[in-house]
DNA sequence: GATGAATGAGAATTCATTCAT
DNA sequence: GATGAATGAATTCTCATTCAT
């Protein structure tokens, strides 16, 4: 039967569900999560057949938001470290932007009820930032180490940074500084 | 005194847990943990007063754990860097050693029903690791990179390469390797 | 707005509530209670949010019945004396029509899940007969005998006369006579 | 196996369970009672072969208590009158010194737990009692009020003046006062 | 297409009772 | 005789999902 109308409601589910699978983690509750959204309880699932797909629709927005984030205004033209920083920066500022999203995809990621496929899905929206950090690599990172690694570990690093400025955000600019110096160490030698 | 708690009984109790949390999350029944655990539903309570009890004190004994592995055989005398680097190697064979431990721990880090009191009690027993980080950082890491902040980089870089030693368990060493030199290139300049 | 709370089968419920109360007290099983019904667990608890407010509910609805049933056809106009007894036979028609009311609000009145607030509610509705009794103490009760410790007596004397009537009922309409008899000879002089 | 041995811990038990079922019902846990006696979970068993048997005994520990009150320098010589009132006042002032136990008994009561044949047995300590009633009702009480009907007068007088007394002692003397003079007049003609 | 009542399978606990120590 | 750990049935309550309105 087509997809349901409204677009406008389908958002204000995923909204609902971040701010409660942030807080609350996955177990939050689909009434709860349909009446924060202004909407009853049966309601949720014309829009999502179940609980487990509304998860990873969840996910899915979120990853591919944090994607479409990390590449505005993407420089292609400048050098690997002006494009890495750009992302990275992107990437903090989206974070710090989105502290719901960022604390309801650490939820799902760990979650057993996001599938393989919402995750391999999750990260083909990331094709283009891997495919900038493998050119970094091609200058030489530490030997061996892989595009998908490298991609990790800008990931990790990032995560770290984003919780530090979580817990301090009036040292905002200097973590984000320090993270990407880090980063950019290990890789450049 | 009749029958004393059995201290093997509790840890056959923490184990079960620390399977079922690691493969279903934080989610996992009581009851299911207990059968797992050779035991019956009641008496699970026995020994744990209510789940979140249960989940708490797990967290503590797996950072406990993880805290002990690392400084096992701790060479105090040695340079900053060998002992970064033996940390380091305790940190990645505890966790390529206890897959379902580490598993477990990620789901209790974004557990809403681990308390503040658990974190901080945990993170204590990390005094020792993050003293000799900061012994590191007076030979001058990173400007203005704080002990704190080294030592969730370090954690951080260390989850990851776990993961990707999940992923590739033949790979290990290789990424032991290069995930150190990451960090420690990070940190020395 | 799909299907309304049905006040039937809320009625259902407190009818059920009712039988299992008077008859195994405030421990009767929710599950029971429901099934009596004709409904299943769940849905009592769309009713009720919770057990205590089952009872606390439970508890408000006989003694607004008692209280509605104890004035009606009261005769405003007549003398003190009929007047009582009018309130007193209604009293016992009602205890003698529904025992299992009685017997439920016997096992309340003495349950602690009975909140101090349904208590005062309770017997709010019981102000006009309240009223009735002061009228009656103005011509001359047992000296000092207050309203509150006059209505206490009455209903004290009105439950014993339903207890006896309850073990022998076909001597009903003389423990009604003789019960009012001793109330009125009490108060009277 | 006979009685076992400790009279005192059996009385600690009885008292611990006064206590506790006054406070909460008979629903009070046997693990509760027995804590509060100073006893472990399973000794309360060795004196007590189940939780009903220890509800039957307290039942009627506490009935007979009251009976032995009752008759405490009963004045066999004296008029009706005085008897009666020396009886009330025995009443009044054991309610008014034992409230646990009066409570304790109003829950009892109306349990399911005990057994006809406890309440049979119960009443069965309060022959002279009703002994002295039934002389005071040769003499005349209302027309047709049975001795039995008298005693639960008797008691629900008694009762409810110990109810206002509890909520007001300073009035103490007075309800005392009152509450039997309802009762003669009742009583007498 | 929206609603929310109905459902019943779990979930975490509690608790009387047993029995090994 | 005292102890309290072990047990598992029973209890209250939650929640995803369905479907009549």
């Amino acid at each position: 039967m087509a997809r349901p109308l409204s677009e406008e409601k389908r958002q204000a589910i995923l909204a609902s569900a971040t701010e409660l699978v942030a807080t609350l983690g996955t177990g939050a509750a689909t009434a709860k999560i349909a009446r924060e959204a202004g909407l009853s309880e049966g309601t949720l699932f014309n829009y999502f057949a179940s609980k487990d797909e509304l998860l990873n629709q969840l996910y899915l927005e979120i990853k591919t938001d944090l994607g479409n984030a990390l590449l505005t205004s993407y420089p292609s033209q400048a050098s690997v470290r002006e494009r890495s920083r750009h992302v990275w920066n992107n990437f903090i500022d989206w974070g710090a932007k989105h502290p719901m999203k960022r604390k309801a995809m650490r939820q799902l990621s760990v979650s057993e009820r996001i599938t393989e496929q919402s995750r391999r899905q999750g990260n083909a929206a990331f094709g283009d930032i891997n495919r900038m950090i493998e050119e970094s690599l091609v200058d030489g990172g530490p030997k061996g180490c892989s595009m998908a690694f490298a991609g990790g570990i800008f990931e990790a690093l990032a995560e770290t940074t984003l919780e530090f400025i979580a817990r301090d955000p009036r040292q905002r600019e200097h973590y984000k500084e320090t993270g990407f110096a880090f980063f950019w160490s290990g890789m450049s030698k």
